[in-house]
DNA sequence: CTGTTAACCTGAGTGC
DNA sequence: TGCACTCAGGTTAACA
């Protein structure tokens, strides 16, 4: 589900909520492990005041008064989502933050999101973190910089574009509607790319990105934000999921591939 | 080292 | 209805 404009549409969200009330009264897990096992001692910690709500990649952040932080990662299916106190969990609700206005609960059916904890001060040098490239949205992340990686690779620049080590929150639907926008054919080699498409796939990717944190993001079957509200970009989907279909500025039927184990959506014309 | 595949999970959708 | 099968927004261990 969730890569950089829905993980930044929960960010917002949460950012807003701990800033009307910032005490989680207590931590409770309804199960011990989602990807990873969650760490015990959350359980007996009273009063967590959370000071800001950051987000790295695809990984949200809850800084606290006491230096540590919550680690929030939504894998495929998490949502965070605001419930009364009291309210009835599901199946998969498994992370409980109790508030006195409200309970924030984790649901994740697939359990591939992550919920950890990091010691005072230093949630950035976990070894999580420690790989990520440049936050795409950020002066980091140059036309230049993208040709020199793109350079050393061998894979399809739509395998490079997902890699969170090139550059984050990049997904399988974003890859594929960036380089449509960017008239970028995804199974070109990277080695191949030249820098005025680098220009192209950086700017295009800073204004998708940017239009789907506008539009709350894609909620595709069960993204939605912490308030229940579903996001709209995927009404401005114009390769992704549509194979068959006609090229929005075209009308060539738009193809699928499989490229580093994702479909991968493309239009013949107007990519090269 | 690089690059690719499989595995982790459940639920939704499809075809018979 | 039911069953078998495929696929899904992410990440990473295991493999070639």
């Amino acid at each position: 589900m969730p890569e950089l404009p829905e993980v930044e549409t929960v960010r917002r969200e949460l950012e807003q909520i701990f800033l009307q009330d910032p005490v989680i009264e207590k931590v409770s897990y309804r199960r011990k492990d989602l990807r990873e096992v969650m760490p015990l001692s959350l359980l007996l910690v009273r009063k967590l005041k959370i000071t800001r709500v950051l987000r790295r990649a695809k990984y949200l952040i809850l800084t606290t008064a006491n230096h540590g932080a919550l680690i929030s990662h939504l894998g495929m299916t998490g949502t965070w989502r605001s419930v009364p106190v009291g309210s009835d969990l599901g199946p998969h609700d498994h992370v409980v933050l109790e508030r006195k206005r409200d309970w924030l609960v984790f649901r994740d059916p697939r359990r591939f999101g992550i919920f950890d904890w990091a010691e005072a001060g230093d949630w950035e040098d976990q070894v999580r973190f420690r790989h990520l490239g440049p936050e795409p949205l950020s002066a980091g992340f140059t036309p230049e910089y993208l040709f020199q990686e793109l350079k050393k690779r061998k894979t399809a620049v739509k395998v490079a574009l997902m890699d969170q080590a090139l550059v984050v929150g990049v997904g399988n639907i974003y890859a594929s509607e960036i380089l449509f926008r960017a008239g970028v054919k995804p199974g070109l080699s990277s080695r191949k790319v030249s820098l005025a498409k680098c220009v192209q796939i950086v700017e295009k990717t800073q204004e998708i990105l940017s239009q789907a944190i506008t539009l709350g993001g894609s909620s595709m079957s069960d993204f939605y934000g912490v308030s229940g509200v579903e996001g709209s970009f995927q009404n401005q989907h114009s390769v992704y999921d549509r194979s068959g279909e006609p090229c929005v500025i075209c009308a060539t039927r738009i193809r699928v591939r499989v490229m580093g184990g994702r479909s991968t959506y493309w239009c013949p014309q107007c990519q090269k």
